[in-house]
DNA sequence: GAAAGGAGATTTTTT
DNA sequence: ATCTCCTTTC
């Protein structure tokens, strides 16, 4: 790739304190791609001395993959970003644990800790409070993870946090918080803010820190606008000596705020480094200049920005399409006729929406079009029930003080422990200072405890010790996993307890993890146990999406951030969800709405579609959301619109036909009043018929009688509804 | 100890 | 409407 000359000077600028300030689509990875490529090749600069940072694992594998490129190294073979031939490259939190992994030990952690999730924190919090005798809807568990987290990321330390409580709320917080830690420690576990903290904390030892300045001489750091303050505070720590840092700044993708990303670090930047370079990237590469200009117009409405313009030398391309609808349902059936229309690959769609519910309604309507695609994020691969449990099993043979993980799994599948010996477990946990592993051990000395219990637990030990011994005995981490799941019975437990469908689709996430852990078949099982629970604990689901299939992408616009897109969709642009209803009436959140307005819009390389409806089924009853106001700061002559009424005039849920055949209370009464009447003729319908519904399109009778039907949909199951009302025809 | 019923929430989530 | 979590009931 040819770069500009601005580009240019900032490949060039390696000695020397950087500021890139880049807007979206500008080229900044294959500028910071070929920065490193000039330090090494160029300059002779060691990559073991190069740290690169950023925030998510795509971000760095796509970067790490084009360096590797550059400098002739065959990708397939990197397997860890401890690659010696390549720089340090990867998330701020990857680069935080490998510092823990070298040091944990001197702030009494062992080095084989593991990583707490958010749903981990919130059921350690809800342990604490049912032993603190608190009441959780007085104190949302929630809530003060919230709190705790806060306080974390403004590196408060309990004891510290006590000049902030100002209410009896807060004295609550800091009793659990005290308490969380120690809980933590005891665990031998971190959160996600502890590892940002921890790494702090060590690298206050001056010879530690000297250490990784040494190790580190160039530190390049992307995405800055998201840094919160104790990973600038790490930042800057790490540069200070030889003060080679890069950081590339966009402020108008700052959509984090709320995870504390701070966007003053900028400010504290300028103020380190009077003398870095500033270069400004504005030459975007990626859309037409009716997508470029609009998103300028729609971002300028925010007081809070560098007034710059972001500029192209693309073609005008197409007018962005607005689209009205009369409610969702036409919204979503709309996309998806654009979508065939169109006739492109089916990859070079993306349909973006502000909150994960939107996407239900779309995929129905993709379904019916038989249009593939695929919904990232959302509920995430390594979140899913089965493979948390799979996990836990793992965590605990890997570090037997996890007690989350512990509590997790000791009744799946069901081995008649119950609630009670769990309590009775954890009193006698608690008084004796003991791990769940020890209790079990000596299982006979808990007195308050059934013999049946005892017998269940004294069966989990042995359960625990065999699978312990073959971890030390199989050759690799996927053979021990296969073996495990046999030995607990999880896929007969699995089959007991899920419909067909379900058990086929959880099968399915298992045979991926397989999958995963067969990358570590290189290394002996242990190692590669403990490797693969450091990394598994910082991955999410957006490292699947793979570009191989022809398939539209669905996500919400904060997950889109580093991905572009010929054909995109913005659904749901209306006040109320875009700008998010939380938001309005607070100028620096309704901002960041208009941020995320752009990042949408600037995911469109060549046509951009912007979609509302009137009306729209939520939360149970029909809201009605006025335009969006950033549509209204699009200028006309970079839009048209397409303006329709209802198509598809029966388009009702099917509970709601399911309510009315069954029992009309008062509130399904006012929605009769707005549905069209449908009478189908019973009579013309008998068993095996097939049928068209809106919703679930093409159906078959099983079962008839009078008029109430059984219909059945290969991915549905079975549903009965009232034939004579429903929206349903023979096809 | 497990199923059924009820209450509450439903913004975003790189790690 | 629907999902999740918690309590009640068998």
């Amino acid at each position: 790739m040819n770069l500009n000359e601005r580009q240019q000077e900032a490949v060039k600028c390696i000695e020397w304190p950087l500021l890139i300030i880049a807007w979206a689509g500008s080229g900044k990875t294959a500028t910071l791609t070929a920065r490193v490529e000039n330090m090494i090749k160029n300059h002779g600069i060691s990559p073991q001395n190069i740290l690169c940072v950023t925030f998510t694992n795509k971000a760095a594998r796509e970067m790490k993959e084009r360096i590797a490129k550059n400098l002739w190294i065959d990708s397939t073979q990197i397997r860890s970003f401890k690659d010696y031939r390549l720089p340090f490259m990867g998330t701020f939190h990857s680069f935080w644990v490998s510092v823990l992994k070298e040091y944990i030990e001197i702030l009494d952690y062992k080095k084989d800790f593991i990583i707490y999730d958010t749903a981990d924190s919130v059921s350690l919090i809800k342990q604490i409070l049912r032993e603190m005798k608190f009441e959780e809807k007085e104190f949302p568990p929630r809530k003060i993870q919230t709190y705790i987290s806060t306080a974390k990321n403004s590196l408060l330390t309990p004891s510290q946090y006590e000049q902030y409580v100002d209410s009896s709320f807060k004295e609550v917080v800091r009793d659990v918080y005290h308490k969380y830690q120690k809980k933590l420690q005891e665990n031998n576990a971190l959160d996600f803010d502890d590892i940002l903290i921890k790494t702090h904390n060590i690298l206050q030892k001056p010879e530690i820190l000297a250490t990784y300045q040494e190790r580190y001489t160039y530190i390049m750091v992307d995405e800055y606008q998201d840094t919160n303050i104790t990973q600038y505070e790490i930042i800057k720590m790490l540069a200070s000596k030889y003060r080679n840092l890069a950081v590339v700044w966009d402020d108008w993708q700052s959509i984090y705020s709320w995870r504390w990303a701070d966007m003053r670090n900028i400010l504290n930047f300028k103020k380190d480094y009077p003398e870095a370079l500033v270069i400004k990237l504005e030459q975007n590469y990626r859309s037409t200049k009716h997508i470029i200009n609009a998103a300028n117009e729609v971002i300028k409405n925010n007081k809070n920005a560098l007034s710059k313009t972001l500029w192209t030398e693309n073609c005008e391309g197409e007018c962005i399409t607005l689209i009205e609808a009369p409610d969702d349902r036409n919204e979503a059936k709309k996309i998806a006729e654009i979508i065939v229309e169109q006739g492109r690959p089916y990859s070079k769609n993306l349909v973006l929406y502000r909150t994960n519910g939107q996407s239900r309604q779309i995929e129905e309507y993709l379904i019916g079009a038989w249009i593939p695609y695929k919904v990232v994020g959302g509920l995430k691969f390594y979140d899913r029930m089965e493979i948390k449990d799979l996990l836990a099993y793992l965590k605990i043979l890997y570090n037997s003080q996890d007690s989350i993980s512990m509590k997790r799994i000791i009744n799946v599948p069901v081995r008649k422990i119950g609630a009670r010996s769990l309590e009775v477990l954890d009193e006698y946990k608690n008084n004796y200072d003991l791990s769940y592993l020890q209790i079990l051990e000596n299982i006979e000395d808990v007195e308050d405890l059934k013999w049946a219990a005892k017998i269940s637990l004294a069966n989990f030990y042995t359960l625990y010790r065999e699978l312990r011994k073959k971890l030390n005995s199989l050759p690799s981490l996927r053979e021990f996993a296969e073996y495990m799941i046999q030995k607990i019975w999880y896929k007969d437990y699995l089959k007991w307890e899920y419909s067909e469908a379900e058990y086929d689709a959880k099968i399915e996430n298992i045979d991926e993890l397989i999958n995963v852990l067969s990358a570590y078949e290189w290394i002996e099982t242990i190692p590669a146990l403990g490797q693969f629970i450091d990394e598994v604990s910082l991955l999410t689901d957006m490292d699947q999406l793979s570009e191989e299939n022809d398939f539209v992408t669905l996500m919400t616009i904060h997950t889109s951030k580093w991905l572009e897109r010929e054909n995109v969709f913005i659904a749901g642009v209306e006040d109320g969800i875009l700008p998010h209803i939380r938001t309005i009436g607070n100028q620096e959140e309704l901002e960041e709405e208009r941020r995320l307005m752009y990042v949408a819009m600037t995911r469109a390389k060549e046509k951009l579609y912007i979609s509302r409806a009137k009306e729209r089924f939520q939360f149970g009853e029909y809201m009605r959301n006025p335009k969006s106001r950033f549509i209204d700061e699009i200028p006309l002559v970079h839009t048209q619109e397409i303006w329709f009424t209802s198509e598809v005039s029966f388009f009702w849920d099917l509970n709601f036909w399911w309510n009315l055949s069954s029992s009309p209370s008062s509130e399904t009464f006012q929605k009769v009043i707005k549905t069209p009447k449908i009478d189908n003729d019973i009579a013309s319908f008998s068993i095996w018929d097939r049928l068209s519904h809106p919703k679930f399109w093409i159906w078959i009778i099983t079962d008839l009688n009078g008029e109430l039907a059984e219909i059945a949909f290969n991915n549905w199951g079975l549903k009965k509804m009232n034939i004579r009302i429903a929206p349903v025809k023979k096809v």
